[in-house]
DNA sequence: GAGTAGATCGGCT
DNA sequence: GCCGATCTACTCG
């Protein structure tokens, strides 16, 4: 229930999109355990006109291959060598746009977050940071390109939940894009 | 508490 | 062969 639809995902403003997702609870159902966090940081990731997108100048690869699918679908990739970073596709078929999810608060299925970051109590680091939110809800390379129309990975809306203040600032980890380097794509969530 | 080195490997030039 | 959409532990003080 609530699942967010494809209708939302195909939109084209990536950056509209990136703001919509703050305060949605991001869902994984693996192996019968249900692990529920809201999204309070993202990163928009605007296709062939980005430099710091992987699909920059429609470059089309192996990897970067399901960022042109049609929106509503996984993208993730392995990065510095140990982490798993989960990217939602947006946009219509042929348009590589993605955001990225930076952090989390975790809303259900704490005890299933800490067992796989294997911590005994909870602080801001069980999954605030792209590589951990990825490693408390599950998520693994496997599932790239999955669909969030599925009963694995979803994205849902929150009734109850009422939007705080958002701030947007430079993105992180991208100096080698120059000039985009700049660009006030990350959004921010404050409770 | 703040700053930084080291880990570690896939993707691409 | 280089370096990355990062995290953690360890240093120093």
């Amino acid at each position: 229930m609530g699942k967010l639809p494809l209708d939302f995902y195909r939109q084209e403003d990536v950056i509209f999109l990136s703001q919509q997702l703050l305060g949605k609870r991001l869902t994984t159902f693996f192996d019968g355990h249900l692990t529920v966090g809201r999204i309070v940081e993202t990163e928009a990731y605007k296709g062939p006109e980005d430099r710091a997108c992987h699909a920059y100048n429609n470059r089309r690869t192996e990897r970067t291959e399901v960022m042109f699918r049609a929106g509503g679908i996984s993208y993730i990739y392995f990065c510095y060598g140990m982490h798993t970073l989960f990217n939602v596709v947006t946009g219509p078929q042929e348009i590589p746009h993605a955001i990225l999810i930076r952090a989390i608060e975790p809303l259900e299925g704490m005890e299933w977050m800490l067992k796989r970051r294997n911590k005994k109590f909870f602080d801001k680091s069980l999954c605030y940071g792209p590589g951990t939110l990825s490693q408390a809800l599950g998520i693994q390379r496997c599932h790239n390109g999955e669909s969030l129309m599925g009963n694995r990975i979803w994205i849902e809306e929150d009734e109850q939940f009422t939007i705080g203040t958002i701030t947007s600032t430079p993105r992180i980890g991208i100096a080698y894009a120059q000039e985009d380097a700049l660009l006030p794509w990350r959004f921010v969530l404050h409770s």
